[in-house]
DNA sequence: CGCCAGGACGCCC
DNA sequence: GGGCGTCATGGC
């Protein structure tokens, strides 16, 4: 990875990143693809900071207007690009059907959100599927100026006015997330740091909030590489490839694997089969 | 009309 | 502790 200064913005290159596949596989539900010139170009925003990213060719990006600080201080962290992830799949590549998915969705990096904005988001993603989910944030952001509100604000919500996110019965779990959160019952900073198990119990005490939400909550936003969550398309891969287990050589990182196989199986032609 | 969607809850046994 | 119906909403 390395990067130059331009007029136009930050050029990333050499960077082990397929945007596409990174802001478009469900780890988070704010980026929209927007036409351009260049291979696909993203709109999103990470913590009131919006973006505005190319991606060039392969290896190399254009993140526009963005200053130098900006991308040491932000975007370097959120699209993980301190970390190696050549050596990770080398070893997933160990394992065949780890191997096929490294070399089908190997673009994607698991990136570093915000763990407010992901505890709500996998809250509404429950039992729901992913245009509706952005479809609910989108109007949840849209009544609050395009940022994404925060705990403060969304405490003095109640299912009832929260009626126009049309969330159906997640919406009660939002403002429980919320006070909890607002009033420092629940400490998301606290809880990152929290040996797993300990985490899970805590995040769980938020109504809404079971095995699968607490999962993803740890994974795409406290970044705990060995949450692994488990959903229905997971549960396939499991059944099918790994009836004796997942490889535990993998347990550190299982997290990044899951999300390769996520997209992996999915996108197997002719679905499960 | 039915089924499903990156599930969790409440109730049953 | 596991099994099952229910929970809103929308696309197919």
């Amino acid at each position: 990875m390395d990067y130059s200064i331009r007029q136009d913005g930050i050029l990333l290159s050499e960077a082990d990143l397929d945007l596409a596949e990174t802001l478009d596989c469900g780890q988070a539900f704010r980026w929209a693809e927007i036409p351009s010139d260049y291979e696909c170009t993203f709109e999103g925003s990470f913590l009131n900071s919006p973006l505005r990213i190319s991606q060039l060719k392969r290896g190399e990006f254009l993140l526009h207007g963005v200053s130098e600080a900006d991308f040491l201080g932000k975007w370097l962290s959120y699209f993980d690009l301190e970390t190696d992830y050549s050596e990770l799949k080398r070893q997933f590549s160990e394992d065949e059907t780890l191997s096929k998915a490294c070399s089908f969705a190997g673009g994607i990096r698991l990136l570093r959100q915000d763990s407010w904005e992901c505890l709500i988001s996998f809250i509404i993603s429950q039992n729901n599927n992913i245009p509706r989910i952005k479809g609910i944030i989108g109007r949840l952001c849209g009544s609050h100026g395009g940022l994404f509100p925060t705990a403060e604000e969304l405490s003095a919500e109640t299912p009832e006015s929260l009626s126009y996110l049309r969330s159906g019965f997640r919406a009660k779990y939002i403002c429980d997330a919320a006070e909890r959160t607002a009033s420092g019952r629940t400490e998301l900073s606290a809880v990152a740091e929290m040996p797993i198990a300990e985490a899970r119990k805590s995040l769980m005490e938020i109504k809404g909030v079971g095995p699968k939400v607490a999962e993803c909550v740890l994974l795409y936003g406290m970044h705990r590489t060995d949450a692994f969550p488990v959903d229905v398309w997971i549960k396939r891969v499991l059944e099918r490839y790994y009836p004796q287990g997942f490889p535990s050589f993998a347990a550190a990182n299982a997290g990044i694997a899951q999300q390769y196989l996520f997209h992996y199986i999915r996108n197997l032609p002719g679905g499960t089969e």
